[in-house]
DNA sequence: GTCTATATACAGATAGAC
DNA sequence: GTCTATCTGTATATAGAC
């Protein structure tokens, strides 16, 4: 979903490229300013220079993830035309995170509710929204008039088996644990 | 789910409880050994004499929710005849968690999947493997022929709806994404 | 079984030189 | 924009007294 070209290089986006994958993978409290720093080879107090603290980094990794995956929609519809087609290509997209480990970003700092700030989860809750919208949106395109019922349970069963099928390395179970609110 | 009778109250079994809650509620990762020994009242060192380092903690409490939703599922089946019902009696269960702001012990393990060792993430397989099964079982109950395709997405859809649920603090939430999977 | 005292490591963060 | 140096706080953990 959303571009895969990486264009800039630049310091800020390799922090960002690191973050975001570490949130995936090792959550938010997973890891430290340390453990970016040592990996693109830069020091502690240069990440301090672009994120004053750890909740501006959270804040700009749900904003990026937001804005990505809006376009990541946009394309999706243009490119295209039956509306299940473009949810398969949603299940596609998160069993793509399998094979890195990775969890859903929003749903990993929804999940640390407790230890990050009110301004990520509003922007998570916005995050979740839109998704949720887009869905009903593509099942309503189908028929469906309870196309928003339908939305959320297509979103609870990506996100619960995303984590199944990530603690076995098994994409295939999202395939099956969607199969039901597919085929509805 | 399980026994709501907490009898004893050695240090031990203290401990144990807020680590659960802590670990629902803020992720394995979101409290400290001094955040625990706080609460109760004690000082650091006494929980490592009761368990060595947080690897044991962690080790510990999933085994003890095993054997807690074990006896949990037991129960259920003794006094509640239908299946149906039966799968009704867990969703209720996991509804009880959103107003405490706590998510399923086994998931947020899973989650912090690298962070903690395989000795946790196998125990933590362990668990959903017997949950799947006796979902499983209560849809062959039901005398659906694909019990076990219906049994993971009902735990998707739980484990995803939970995490919803639990972030604005709206237990129905879980009900409107299960119903897909509880008449199908 | 719980405490005090202590050790080592690392966290997030800032001041100021270059 | 990145560095060195430093600060304060906290993490997990251990030794040994009581």
């Amino acid at each position: 979903m959303g571009q895969d070209n990486k264009i800039t290089s630049d310091t800020k986006t390799k922090i960002l490229d690191v973050a975001e994958r570490m949130t995936q993978t090792r959550g938010y409290n997973g890891f430290s300013y340390l453990d970016i720093a040592d990996e693109i080879g830069i020091k502690t107090s240069s990440i301090h220079y672009h994120f004053k603290n750890k909740d501006d980094l959270a804040i700009a990794l749900v904003n990026r993830t937001i804005d990505d995956h809006s376009q990541g929609f946009d394309n999706i519809e243009k490119s295209i035309e039956l509306p299940q087609k473009r949810l398969q290509a949603v299940i596609d997209y998160f069993k793509g995170y399998v094979k890195e480990q990775r969890f859903c970003l929003c749903g990993m700092m929804a999940l640390e509710l407790l230890t990050v700030s009110p301004k990520v989860i509003e922007l998570v809750n916005i995050y979740f929204k839109n998704f949720e919208n887009w869905l009903a949106k593509q099942y309503k395109a189908m028929g469906k008039t309870n196309s928003k019922a339908l939305a959320l349970s297509f979103l609870s069963a990506l996100e619960g088996s995303l984590l199944f099928a990530r603690l076995n390395n098994e994409p295939e179970v999202i395939d099956r644990a969607l199969k039901v609110v597919m085929k509805t």
